[in-house]
DNA sequence: TGCTAAACGGAGGCATCCTCCGTATAAGAA
DNA sequence: TTCTTATACGGAGGATGCCTCCGTTTAGCA
């Protein structure tokens, strides 16, 4: 595909790249409130624009929950990086509080993520897959330590991770959220004798 | 409360017990079909009901998702209790081999189970706290023979199932899913040696 | 300055949610 | 059986949201 010759012919225009900003801040603001069932009327009334310049900006409402979480993935990815200092085991666990932490502030990011893991859509399929990216490194090394089983990939402990996070509600769920992540770890890091026979081998 | 007191003061009416159970049979329909998101019309429709007759009954989308899969909470619990015969581990393991099975026939049952694990909804409460109650069971035989860590509460052990189920799709979920209950379980299984000094107590 | 591709905006068709209230009917009394 | 009335039925209707389509506006470019 030499879709390189098929260069927009013009610049951009402004206006509608000022929109789509706008369309953004909108939604941040709107999802932030009403969680991901807000309305996106309401995100198009509340950036002040037509209901039409939203859908052409973003077709789906998925695609809109991407582009505005879209950085916060790139936060995952750098808090990954930075981790590089502690040991395996540690780094996932800061890494899964991390994320906690994230999803205690955006409410709508799980419901953008969620369907990002495995579908292929434009808008995040590089940013999903930086992220995974940086969960196979942060258990290969795991692995190459001999610390962490190898019988599951990035994206399944991304969506436990997800699943985990869907049951937050109530006072302490981010108590409740963190231990048992946690013990998915404790799962996840075979003990030096369960290496050699993993327990879950056991039926 | 003496509320026993303020008893009906007749019999309910036939059409309205026999019309209760249309709108279930339809509801299991539709939702088996469409998702946890068909519509409620839909569901009037199928029952050839009026959509005033199918709110009467179930107040809210929630409520009829609760009373559709009350019997199926029965079968978890019944499930229970048959796995005594089992190691604790083993049965806790069958026990969410049977969950899944049953998450992977009805569609809706998570959207109903998710809200009941907390909440305290007329409908449900019993049911929930049964299940709950055949939760507890299963990992309180486990800690009496010291295989299983005490620092989870049996409804946050259902939680985490729920949300691991919730990422079901694709071809392989059921695998996956498994294999990360497995995981899960793991955790939840001290082993001998760490039982001295549970890994996450390490921080 | 004028041309034109690109973007805007919102009306409108359709679906669903949920409420409200006039009508119908089953249960119990006479 | 007949009458009374509590109870249930049904669907119209107002509100809202989804998404499309197309006439109007405007920014880039020559």
């Amino acid at each position: 595909m030499s879709d390189d010759t098929a260069k927009p012919r013009r610049k951009p225009r402004a206006d509608s790249l000022r929109n789509r900003e706008t369309l953004l801040a909108a939604a941040r603001e709107v999802f932030s409130e009403g969680g991901p069932e807000a309305s996106l009327e309401a995100v198009a009334r509340t950036a002040g624009l037509g209901i039409g310049t939203l859908y052409r900006h973003f077709p789906t409402r998925e695609a809109l929950f991407q582009a505005v979480y879209l950085r916060e993935t790139d936060q995952m990815v750098a808090l990954a990086e930075s981790l590089t200092e502690l040991e395996p085991e540690a780094a996932l666990r800061a890494w899964m509080r991390g994320f906690i932490g994230m999803v205690a502030t955006k409410k709508g990011m799980l419901a953008a993520l969620a369907p990002a893991l495995d579908k292929d859509c434009p808008t995040f399929a590089e940013a999903a897959d930086r992220m995974r990216a940086a969960a196979a490194r942060l258990l290969e090394r795991g692995r190459q330590e001999g610390v962490m089983r190898d019988d599951i990939a990035p994206e399944e402990m991304m969506r436990v991770v997800v699943g985990i996070c869907y049951t937050r509600d109530g006072e302490g769920w981010r108590e409740t959220v963190t231990r048992m992540l946690d013990i998915f770890i404790d799962g996840l890091c075979c003990t030096p004798d369960a290496a050699a026979a993993p327990r879950a081998a056991r039926r």
